[in-house]
DNA sequence: ATGTGCTTGAGTTCACATTCACAAGCAAAG
DNA sequence: CTTTGCTTGTGAATGTGAACTCAAGCACAT
């Protein structure tokens, strides 16, 4: 199956297909049209047909897709079938929120390691995980994580990032208010609340 | 001057923009060429210029543009030249973690109301701000407030978004993992940590 | 077995966004 | 005053995504 060719926008809406999708299961579902999938996507029906096109056509006229199988094929081109264990790195107020945020597993992540820099903190426990010093995020890779989410000040940020980036992190979730420099392998996703505030006020 | 033709795709950038200025005038830079600024939110210089372009030329060829007449401008396109009172539903870790982050001043917000559902909380006081009983949130319009952020469970997202929407709110910033049915003039935006996560891995 | 109603899948059209390329123009130096 | 160097602003071309439309086809009822 050649996935290279599914559209960038399309990738970007496949998470929140899948989140509805499993929502859909949950409700013992089997079925689904795209007429009624836009309801709760709120994607219009040929977008979400034309989506579900790019990766091979398995609908059924009449009837709609089963859900189990789309939930499959998103899974597999997210590359979310196997566990995907992730670091968090800052464990302040919104590092703990994040932690205990239990919605990660429906995307197949898993926080599988805590840092922060407060000896405070250090050898304390969040959850069932442990935080440590950060000077262990060098061994990250050898423990099989490949996925950072930064939520330390910003003023540290960059500094944090060039860490992750040495100890072979491919994949980063910024949420400081900055932008970071890596090199072009590794995929950096900011989330700035107050940034995405900032559009509201034009809409009203 | 004809804001109304601003390209969408635009809007969306120019909170980034504007994060990046406040941060070089702090820096006391007085002008930045499109080439530089281009460094600071990655993007293509072209695109900036063309950005720039459609609400007014006002660069000086040669040097730049004016840091300062940058902000000015950004600022009364978002309409975000007067400070905006924004109310947070919800006081778990996350609410906390938000109402606690200095950000939002940056684009000109301010919360100015906290409620949560807890006894427990109802009359404490988070930073400067005292929790209040939600059933206070029919009160935010009288109060000034157009604009909320939601931070509570999935479970009671929509049911509060009512009680939003009946409020008088135009805004809403959800930080619960649903979509969110509200009627056409109100402008909702959805943040889910767990979902943005889900690329990252397709990208590896 | 046949017709009916609904849904998919794809080809096409249209709209929008990005990139490119270059003329026009300011500033500072000689 | 003229020249040099750099940057803006914009029209044209290219690329990309969204919306529309409709023939093909499955399921179920008759």
């Amino acid at each position: 199956m050649r996935y290279s060719k599914i559209p960038s926008e399309t990738i970007r809406r496949l998470p929140g297909y899948l989140r509805a999708l499993i929502f859909l299961d949950e409700k013992s579902r089997e079925y689904v049209s795209s007429k009624v999938f836009s309801e709760y996507v709120h994607v219009k029906s040929p977008q979400i047909r034309k989506d579900f096109s790019y990766f091979g056509a398995f609908g059924t006229k009449g009837v709609g897709y089963k859900v189990t199988t789309l939930i499959e094929q998103i899974r597999g081109i997210l590359k979310l079938k196997e566990v995907q264990k992730a670091a968090l790195i800052g464990a302040g107020k919104l590092g703990t929120a994040i932690s205990l945020y239990d919605g990660f597993k429906t995307y197949g992540f898993e926080i599988a390691a805590i840092f922060d820099i407060s000896n405070d903190k250090i050898g304390t426990r969040i959850g069932e995980i442990v935080v440590e010093d950060p000077w262990k995020i060098a061994t990250l890779c050898e423990r099989n994580i490949r996925v950072a989410i930064l939520a330390v000040p910003a003023e540290s940020a960059q500094e944090t990032a060039d860490k992750l980036v040495g100890a072979g992190i491919n994949g980063i979730l910024n949420l400081s208010p900055c932008y970071l420099a890596v090199p072009k392998r590794v995929k950096v996703i900011t989330i700035d609340i107050a940034m995405e505030l900032g559009v509201l006020p034009y809409y009203s």
